[in-house]
DNA sequence: CAAAGTGAGTCAGTTACATCA
DNA sequence: ACTGATGTAACTGACTCACTT
């Protein structure tokens, strides 16, 4: 899974690539015991697993989304049982729960005739109607949601009678709120990923100045001289000078002909382990 | 046992309608 | 009354997995 930040990549000044994914860690949740045992459609989407996102920062040349798209024209998948009624706007809904239509026929009738005398009172050129679930309808789904995101065939047309509903609609509903729960939550990330952004540009002018300055001194003072305590920066979490011993130059990659030097090897912050910007 | 076919569940992306400012 | 923005129900096509042939 990518997100590719959009008001990061719109500023020009940033080559820095934001990566968000996702992290599976197990829950404890048990199987409910009335399972129809149904293998979900990914690994990410397992029940029994809570997705956490990681987020990595970092630079790069290529394309952020280096997930291979791969447009296959390959239809396995032929649209099921599809029982259809057609609506007055000649667009065909889709009823898939042919089983549960059975049990449900008295139920499913009453809906459906409510849904469609409505159609039926405005006529053949009415377009797709929308319903939209009364408050209860919806407060009952979103508490159901609570408990699980994603519904067995026995809970859903359990929640379907309950709430005179058609599972299939019950089914669009819990699509749905699972985009929306993922929506909200990459925005969440998305400002959390600004805000580390943000640090970052500041640490990297911050660092940037220190070089420039350092370079001014090494300029004016070619001999070995000890370093002016003011352009001494300590790293608060190795606790080492940022002059030492031998090692490559981090800006212009000059080589080291006089005593100063940089840390020995490069140092990088990360936002997402280190609290510190320094380090 | 392996491969192909099928059914079912889910997702991302999209469309269309209802509502509100 | 009209309009654009927003929220969301519903649709579509694609994918994966389990099961069957």
């Amino acid at each position: 899974m990518g997100l590719n930040n959009q008001d990061a990549s719109n500023n020009p000044s940033l080559q820095l690539i934001l990566g968000l994914a996702l992290t599976l860690t197990k829950q404890d949740t048990p199987p409910s015991s009335n399972n129809v045992v149904t293998k979900p459609y990914s690994s990410s989407n397992n029940n029994n697993y809570e997705t956490e996102p990681s987020l990595t920062l970092g630079l790069s040349t290529k394309s952020y989304y280096e997930e291979p798209l791969e447009f296959s024209t390959q239809t396995n998948s032929p649209h099921h049982s599809v029982v259809s009624a057609s609506f007055s706007s000649g667009r065909v809904k889709r009823e898939r729960d042919v089983s549960s239509e059975l049990e449900m026929e008295t139920t499913e009738i009453e809906r459906v005739s409510s849904r469609i005398s409505d159609e039926d009172e405005d006529g053949a050129t009415a377009a797709r109607k929308k319903l939209r679930l009364t408050k209860d309808q919806s407060a009952m789904l979103e508490e159901s949601f609570k408990q699980h995101s994603t519904l067995n065939p026995k809970q859903k047309q359990a929640l379907a009678r309950e709430l005179n509903l058609t599972p299939r609609q019950v089914e669009v509903w819990f699509q749905n709120r699972r985009a929306r729960t993922k929506l909200k939550q990459t925005e969440v990330d998305c400002e959390f990923l600004k805000k580390c952004c943000e640090t970052l540009t500041d640490e990297n002018r911050r660092l940037q100045k220190e070089v420039q300055e350092l370079k001014a001194l090494k300029l004016a003072q070619p001999l070995y001289m000890p370093m002016p305590a003011a352009t001494l920066s300590m790293c608060p979490s190795c606790e080492r000078l940022g002059g030492g011993g031998g090692g490559g130059g981090v800006n212009g990659g000059s080589s080291n002909k006089n005593n100063f030097s940089m840390a020995p090897k490069p140092h990088f912050y990360n936002p997402f382990t280190n609290s510190s910007a320094a380090c």
